[in-house]
DNA sequence: TCATATTCCATAGTTTCCCATTGCCAGCCC
DNA sequence: GGGCTGGCAATGGGAAACTATGGAATATGA
């Protein structure tokens, strides 16, 4: 049984054009678990990056908010739907394995020139790898991995 | 059941290609416990040294950790998650019973040449030889099992 | 028309695949 | 018992395939 999760990690190159390349590993999970030619990009809840997941994943996510607030009528309640659907958006993936990352999601991800993408088993997050390392309270291990994707690249 | 436990242990090279030759014995148990293609690596907890399971390992652990953060929307449960998917990889074992370690895997296991692996039931561990044998509180029949296999190979 | 965005093609560096070689162990025959 | 033989495990090398990425060519829209 083939396994869906988004598993492991890479550090790739945001170009001039705002492209950039999904890892080969994270589009063989789009594909299994949707048709692999699109995916989804929204603002992370609780942190300053992308989540990205396949496109039957937004149903998932609705069904889970619902049951979050179910019984709240309040404002709060609408905001947060705002945040996860109005501000996501479906990202083609072309035929080099590369989607362009609007001005909106470089803005909501901070981004300079690279992109850190994380497997998060369900989905997986696309963070500037400088904020990825200060993270406080994340695993070293993990911020370990990422100082020597950035060493790898020459980033200091 | 007997033969669905990683047992013994063995002493085996990565190549000037990360290639690494997986132990029949452990490719026996792990073709027993899922597909036998693929497994997964990830940084242990508690050692400098890499663990490895059968491909079944994601979904067991994804239906842990969101039982165990049920109704938790905290960073706290993200970076849970971060530690846990991100840092891992899913590994083909290719025709010859080989795997390739990633730079990401060799420096979080601080490998050199050789790699050691080592039976823990459930899963195993996979160690740079030469810490294992520095490691303090270990049996020292353990660590004399692997001095024997060093010895073997002519490294002191 | 010019700037911006999209499609297409090129390439360098890996990674993957395939096949060859070595060494070990078991079983067998003489 | 000693030595031959066959199978499998581990390892090495070369060639093909693929990933990530850069640049050119074409389309789109203000």
């Amino acid at each position: 049984m083939t396994d869906e999760s988004f598993l492991g990690n890479a550090l790739n190159g945001i170009d001039a054009k705002g492209r950039l390349s999904v890892p080969a590993a994270f589009r063989e999970v789009l594909a299994a678990r949707s048709d692999g030619r699109t995916l989804i990009l929204a603002p992370a809840e609780r942190a300053d990056c992308l989540v990205g997941y396949d496109s039957s994943y937004p149903a998932k996510v609705r069904a889970e908010l619902e049951a979050r607030f179910a019984g709240d009528y309040s404002g709060a309640r609408d905001d947060h739907f705002r945040a996860t659907f109005g501000a996501a958006e479906r990202v083609p993936i072309d035929e080099n394995g590369r989607i362009i990352v609007s001005s909106a999601m470089k803005g909501t991800g901070e981004f300079d020139r690279l992109a850190l993408f994380w497997g998060m088993g369900d989905y997986f997050e696309v963070w500037n790898p400088l904020h990825f390392v200060e993270r406080p309270n994340l695993d070293p291990r993990a911020i370990r991995i990422v100082q020597r994707l950035l060493d790898a690249r020459g980033t200091v």
